[in-house]
DNA sequence: GGATCTCATGTTTTT
DNA sequence: CATGAGATCC
C-alpha cells in the first residue's frame, strides 16, 4: 500500500498527484486511464485526507463502475466505505429518489421505463392526437424526444422549425404528461430531471455540491449536453472535476454524446490542467503505428504522441475473401493456426460493424465446432417472458404504471379483451384513476358504480382481487416470495411453458430471473431499479475460454491479444449511412481506430469481394480505411483497385497472400481441425447470450462447402525433416526465450513444443511461429 | 382470443 | 433474407 504511486509512469503520476481543481486527462487507448482514476481516488483519500463520502466517481457502464470499485478495494486492501461510484443513470436515480418530496410530478416509488415502454407511450400519444403512425414512425419521434432530453430541452422550450419537429414537440409534451401520470421516468429523464431539480432548487444543489467535493468522470468524450451540465452544476462550488477521456474514441455521437465537451471544458476553464497519457501498455508498435495512421486523417483533434515499449511486432494481416462465407472460414482457419501457436480461444475477438454480420461468422464457428461467445444478441431483459414478469412486479410496486398494466392485464388471457379494456379506460379516466386503480376499486368496493356486467365484470373483478392481494403481500414479503405468488396465481407457467423447446427455454429464463429476485436483502424497489439499469452483459458470467464475437461499439474498453476486424468494405465500414456526412465519416474512422487499438499482439483485417445483404449478393469495394495503413506495416493483399471476378480467382488471391496460404492449408488439413476442436463442445459458445440462437440457426443452416471445395488452395508440401531439435534454445516474438522439448512432423507441418521461461510450455507450428534459434 | 398471413423494414444502443 | 408488427380470418 505504501508504494502505489511507484507503479505509475511520469504522466500517470502527474495526473494522479495533480493539485485538485479542474483537470482534464486525455488518455490514449491502453494508456492506463482506469489505473489513473483508481489511483487518483486512493491518492485523494490517503494523501489529501479527503473522506470517501466526499468523492463521486461516475462512469457510463456498470461494468466500469464495478471494475473501478474492485481495483480501489485492492489498492486499499479494504472496501472504500462511503464512496459514491456508479453510472450517470444510477447516481441520478439515487438523487431523484431521495428528493421526490421536492418534485412536483413524482413520488418516491417512480419506475424506470425502458425503450419498449417508451414506444408504447408514444403510440398512445399518437392515438390521442389522432396522428398517423405510418407518417410519423414512433421510433423516429422517440429519437427526437431523446435528443431533446440529451440537450436539456424541455417541451416548453422545444423550438419547432418545421412540420415534423412541431409534431415531435406536441408528442413530446403529451409523452411527458403520460410519464408523470404513470410515476415513471425514462433513461433520459433520470439525467434531465436531476439537472432540472438542481436548477430549480439551488439549496438542494448546494447540499450535493457540499457532499461531492471531488468528482471524477470516466469516458468524458461520451458525455452529452445534459451530463455535461450535471457535472458543471455539481462541480461549480468546489471546482474539483477530474475528467478522463479520449476524443479519438468517441463513437456515440448518434446518441447525443458530444466529444466537443472536451473542448468546451477547456474553453470554460482556461486554467484547467490538461495532462496527456501517451504511453500505451497494450499494443505492439506496429499496431499502434497502424492505428495512428488511420486516426490522423481526422480533423480537429488533439494530437497525442502514442508510444509503446513493445517495439516491432507482428505485421497487420490484410486479407480478401471471395465472399462473406469465405471470410468466416478464413477467420476460423486463422484461429486454428493461432491455437497451435499457444493462443487460446478466449484470447481472440472477432469484430464487425453491424450485428447482422455476426450470423455468417457464428455459422462458421458452429461448423468448425469452435467455442464462441456472442455479445449483443437478444438481451435477457428484453425477452417477452422476462418483461411480462417484470411488468407484474412493477405494477404491484407502482399501480400507476399503465404501460405495465396494459402489458399483462390479459397475459395470460383471462377474458379481458379490447372492448372491455376500452370501457375500463373510459371509466378509469372519468374517475381520475389509472386502470389498475379501477380494477382494484372494482374488486374491493362492492358499492362502486361501474359499467360492467357478466363475464367482463367477473374477469376484471378476479384480476383486481389478485392485484390487490399481491400489493398487500408485497409489503411484508421478500421479492422472491412475491415472485412465486404472482407466478402461481397468474398461471403464467401453463401459459408460457407449452411443452415445446421454446416454451421450456422461456420458463428457464423466468427461473433465471427468479434467481436474481431471490436475494433476501433486496427490496422490490431495489430489484426493479437494478433490473432497469443493469444490462445483460453486466450480469452473465463469461463463458470460459471462447472466442468473442462483438460489434466494434461493444469492443470499446476491452482488449484482446488477437483482434479480427471483418467486413472492411465501403458501405459496411464506413457504413453506407455515414458516408454522406463528414462528421459521421470521422466517427466511422474512430470506430475502426477503437477496433485496432483493442489488440495487444495481432490484428487481422478482412474484407469480402462479394457480400450478401438482404438476400442479394453484391460486389464490394474495399474500405477506404484500409488504404490509410502504411504498406510497410501490413502483409496480405493490400487492396488497390477492385478485383475482377473470374475463374482465375482461386489462384489469384492465394498467390498474392503468401502468409495466408500456409496458414490456411495447414488448418484445413487434419492438423488444425481434428486435434484442436475436440476440447470444445458443439455449441459451447452460445449458451450464454442467446439460448434461442442454436435452434434459430439450425433449420436455416445450409450445407456449406467443406473446407475442401471451391475456394480451397493447393496443399503445401509436407516438410520432410525437423528444423528444430530437443534442447535447442529458441526465441519467440511474443513468448520470449525458451528451450525446445520436442519436435515432430504432424500433418504437413512441424510441431514444436517449447518450454518458455516466462509462459511455460507451448505447442507451436513451425511454419507459423517465427521461432528464432538462439546462439 | 388465437393462429396465420402480409407487408415494411433493415447501423451502432453504455442506461 | 428474416424479423416483427399489424391486419385478417376463424
Amino acid at each position: 500500500m505504501t508504494n502505489y504511486l511507484d507503479e505509475l509512469n511520469s504522466q500517470q503520476k502527474t495526473a494522479v498527484t495533480a493539485k485538485p481543481g479542474r483537470i482534464l486527462i486525455l488518455a490514449g487507448p491502453g494508456s492506463g486511464k482506469t489505473r489513473v482514476l483508481t489511483h487518483r481516488i486512493v491518492y485523494l483519500m490517503r494523501e489529501m485526507n479527503v473522506s470517501p463520502w466526499n468523492i463521486l466517481a461516475v462512469t457510463f457502464t456498470n461494468k466500469a463502475a464495478r471494475e473501478m470499485n474492485h481495483r480501489i478495494e485492492q489498492l486499499l486492501d479494504a472496501h472504500p466505505r462511503g464512496l459514491t461510484m456508479g453510472t450517470f443513470h444510477s447516481v441520478c436515480a439515487r438523487i431523484l429518489r431521495r428528493e421526490t418530496d421536492n418534485m412536483r410530478h413524482y413520488q418516491r416509488d417512480f419506475v424506470i421505463f425502458d425503450t419498449a415502454d417508451q414506444l408504447q407511450v408514444v403510440k398512445r400519444v399518437l392515438k390521442e392526437l389522432n396522428l398517423d403512425d405510418k407518417k410519423f414512425p414512433p421510433p423516429k419521434l422517440l429519437n427526437g424526444i431523446s435528443n431533446a432530453k440529451n440537450e436539456l430541452i424541455t417541451p416548453d422550450i422545444y423550438a419547432s422549425t418545421n412540420y415534423i419537429s412541431e409534431i415531435t414537440r406536441r408528442v413530446y409534451e403529451q409523452y411527458q404528461l403520460i410519464l408523470q401520470a404513470n410515476n415513471a421516468m425514462d433513461f433520459d429523464d433520470l439525467l434531465m430531471n436531476t439537472v432540472l431539480l438542481f436548477k430549480e432548487h439551488p439549496d438542494i444543489l448546494q447540499t450535493y455540491q457540499q457532499k461531492y467535493q471531488h468528482i471524477l468522470v470516466d469516458e468524458f468524450q461520451d458525455t452529452n449536453t445534459t451530463q455535461y451540465a450535471l457535472l458543471q452544476h455539481l462541480a461549480a462550488q468546489h471546482n474539483n472535476l477530474f475528467a478522463v477521456g479520449d476524443g479519438d474514441q468517441s463513437v456515440y455521437r448518434w446518441r447525443g454524446a458530444d466529444f466537443r465537451n472536451i473542448q468546451r471544458f477547456q474553453e470554460a476553464h482556461p486554467d484547467a490542467q490538461v495532462i496527456l497519457l501517451e504511453q500505451n501498455y497494450r499494443s505492439t508498435q506496429i499496431i499502434l503505428d497502424a492505428a495512428k495512421a488511420v486516426i490522423q486523417h481526422n480533423q480537429n483533434r488533439t494530437h497525442k504522441n502514442l508510444f509503446t515499449e513493445r517495439q516491432g511486432g507482428e505485421p497487420i494481416v490484410i486479407d480478401e475473401a471471395y465472399n462473406d462465407l469465405e471470410e468466416g472460414d478464413i477467420v476460423i482457419s486463422t484461429i486454428k493456426s493461432l491455437l497451435l501457436n499457444g493462443y487460446s480461444p478466449g484470447d481472440m475477438a472477432v469484430m464487425y460493424r453491424t450485428n447482422a454480420q455476426s450470423r455468417v461468422l457464428e455459422e462458421a464457428f458452429i461448423r468448425a465446432n469452435m467455442p464462441y461467445r456472442l455479445i449483443g444478441a437478444t438481451q435477457f431483459y428484453k425477452r417477452r417472458e422476462v418483461k411480462d414478469i417484470i411488468a407484474y412486479l412493477r405494477l404491484v410496486h407502482n399501480p400507476a404504471d399503465s404501460v405495465s398494466f396494459n402489458r399483462i392485464v390479459n397475459v395470460p388471457t383471462r377474458g379481458i379483451g379490447a372492448k372491455t379494456l376500452q370501457t375500463l379506460q373510459a371509466w378509469a379516466a372519468a374517475n381520475q384513476w389509472q386502470p389498475a386503480d379501477a380494477v382494484i376499486e372494482l374488486a374491493t368496493n362492492p358499492e362502486v358504480q361501474h359499467p360492467f356486467r357478466g363475464r367482463a365484470f367477473n374477469a376484471l373483478h378476479n384480476f383486481g382481487n389478485m392485484l390487490s392481494a399481491w400489493i398487500t403481500a408485497s409489503a411484508g414479503s421478500h421479492v422472491g416470495d412475491l415472485f412465486d405468488l404472482i407466478l402461481e396465481q397468474s398461471n403464467y407457467r401453463e401459459y408460457i411453458d407449452d411443452g415445446t423447446d421454446e416454451g421450456c427455454d422461456r420458463w428457464d429464463n423466468i427461473m433465471e430471473l427468479r434467481g436474481v429476485a431471490n436475494d433476501p436483502n433486496l427490496t422490490l424497489s431495489e430489484f426493479l431499479e437494478q433490473v432497469a439499469l443493469v444490462s445483460e452483459t453486466d450480469n452473465l458470467e463469461e463463458v470460459p475460454n471462447s472466442t468473442t464475437l462483438l460489434t466494434l461499439h461493444a469492443a470499446k474498453g476491452l482488449e484482446y491479444p488477437v483482434v479480427f476486424i471483418t467486413g472492411l468494405e465501403e458501405g459496411m465500414l464506413p457504413h453506407s449511412r455515414s458516408m454522406q456526412d463528414a462528421e459521421e465519416l470521422a466517427e466511422e474512422r474512430r470506430l475502426f481506430y477503437v477496433g485496432i487499438t483493442r489488440a495487444k499482439d495481432r490484428v487481422y483485417l478482412s474484407h469480402a469481394f462479394r457480400r450478401t445483404f438482404y438476400g442479394t449478393t453484391e460486389a464490394t469495394t474495399p474500405s477506404r480505411f484500409l488504404m490509410d495503413i502504411p504498406e510497410a506495416l501490413t502483409i496480405g493483399s493490400k487492396p488497390k483497385q477492385r478485383r475482377q471476378e473470374s475463374k482465375a480467382r482461386a489462384s489469384s488471391w492465394h498467390q498474392s497472400t503468401p502468409s495466408w496460404s500456409s496458414n490456411r492449408s495447414q488448418s484445413s488439413s487434419s492438423l488444425g481441425a481434428s486435434r484442436h476442436s475436440s476440447s470444445s463442445p458443439a455449441h459451447g459458445g452460445n449458451q450464454s447470450s442467446d439460448k434461442k440462437s442454436a435452434s434459430r440457426y439450425e433449420p436455416t443452416r445450409k450445407p456449406l462447402p467443406k473446407p475442401n471445395s471451391p475456394y480451397d488452395e493447393p496443399k503445401r508440401a509436407t516438410p520432410t525433416s525437423c528444423q528444430f531439435s530437443t534442447g535447442q534454445k529458441v526465441e519467440h516474438a511474443t513468448f520470449g526465450k525458451g528451450i525446445v522439448i520436442e519436435s515432430k512432423i504432424t500433418g504437413n507441418d512441424e510441431e514444436v513444443s517449447v518450454a518458455f521461461n516466462k509462459v511455460g510450455i507451448k505447442r507451436l507450428a513451425a511454419s507459423f511461429a517465427k521461432l528464432a534459434v538462439v546462439e
